[in-house]
DNA sequence: TAATTGTGAATTGTTAACAATCCGTTTGAC
DNA sequence: GTCAAACGGATTGTTAACAATTCACAATTA
């Protein structure tokens, strides 16, 4: 009775991937409550998953939630808060980097060098949530790579960071910052590749 | 038609605080799954109020969720992960002492001292649930203290190092680290305060 | 007029029933 | 006897209806 062209789990994935994508590109603003059965209706399911995702997405800090009221999108955090976010997510980066560098297989190049193509795509194209999804995969690749675990800290920290993604205007920083991350990855070389990795997280 | 002795957000949130107070204490194997209904009938609500709850758990790192086989307790973070995890539990804490400890009133240190004194009598009875529950308490406190944006964060690092959470023997070490901390925030002694934070964070 | 109280639509929270999936067991073929 | 397919109970996933709450607006009163 449903179409089911991905499992029960992607699905709800999809569901946050895609709101992700939507509120950090600035699609929505804080001012407007976000109604659960728009929403459900738009994804052609019951308020039941939509709940469930907005549930993530608020644990995630991407939205704010508050009993018998819904769920709204949360605003950027205060600069201290920030540079702290900022300090945590380039240890992790770093980390995970040190941990699943040696690991990696000519398989993992090529996924990344994909990741890459279609952001290099979506910035031409100017696709800004294209552009963020693709952003945040490559980095989520090497998270993911290094410890599934860690995951669901490293996506928290960095939507918070991305609250106010201002810089999504300069595409081609954007790809060549990651063209860097993956070259040095490709090579092997950790040090560069953690370089390549702090200079983009800002 | 409901006990409603709280309000319906606190019913999660205390079926969440109950349920990772016993898994942290390993009152929970991680063979067995979890069941949602038994959940369900303990908790006296239905099987919807339950899920987000194991949910929210999850995502925080107490519980894995595999799809179309419900959650299980997770195991604790390899070595190099549970090191990263405490340089950035440290980091946290640090700079929300930092944050607020100017800001804080005797009222706060009242509220130190009663969660301290709850902590002191847990410790003598031996009660593991509420030595854990106390033990987070005041950590939270003062981490919602400096920003409740930080709060969902601070918990999932927090979580997954207490999965192996052996030291719980030390009954009278707790206390007395526990102490040290509320008298240096006590003080406004900011130095003195992240020392004892970072000494009780292992 | 300003403040307060009612009222009803809109929205969120919860429930129970139904659908889909998993898993151990049995059945059957070879 | 061994292996694979099929059956059935148990469990999770989803849905729609119902309950409780909120909010905007109208009606009432001072």
């Amino acid at each position: 009775m449903q179409l089911a062209e991905q499992s029960v789990r992607s699905m709800r994935e999809q569901i946050v991937d895609t709101l992700r994508a939507e509120v950090l590109v600035g699609a929505w603003t804080n001012h407007a409550p976000v109604r659960e059965q728009a929403l459900a209706e738009r994804f052609g399911v019951s308020r039941g998953p939509i709940r469930d995702a907005l549930q993530e997405l608020s644990r995630e800090g991407v939205l704010v939630y508050r009993p018998n009221k819904g769920v709204r999108v949360n605003t950027p955090p205060a600069e201290a808060e920030r540079q702290l976010l900022q300090a945590m997510r380039r240890e992790m980066e770093s980390f995970c980097l040190s941990q699943c560098i040696d690991q990696l297989t000519p398989t993992d190049d090529e996924q990344l060098a994909d990741i890459l193509a279609e952001l290099t795509r979506a910035c031409d194209s100017g696709d800004l949530s294209s552009i963020a999804d693709c952003d945040l995969a490559m980095h989520r690749y090497l998270v993911r790579s290094a410890s599934s675990e860690l995951e669901a800290i490293w996506q928290s920290i960095t939507s918070r960071l991305l609250m106010d993604y201002s810089r999504i205007d300069r595409f081609d920083q954007i790809v060549s910052e990651h063209e860097a991350i993956v070259e040095a990855v490709k090579q092997r070389d950790l040090k560069s590749a953690q370089q390549a990795i702090n200079a983009n997280i800002i």
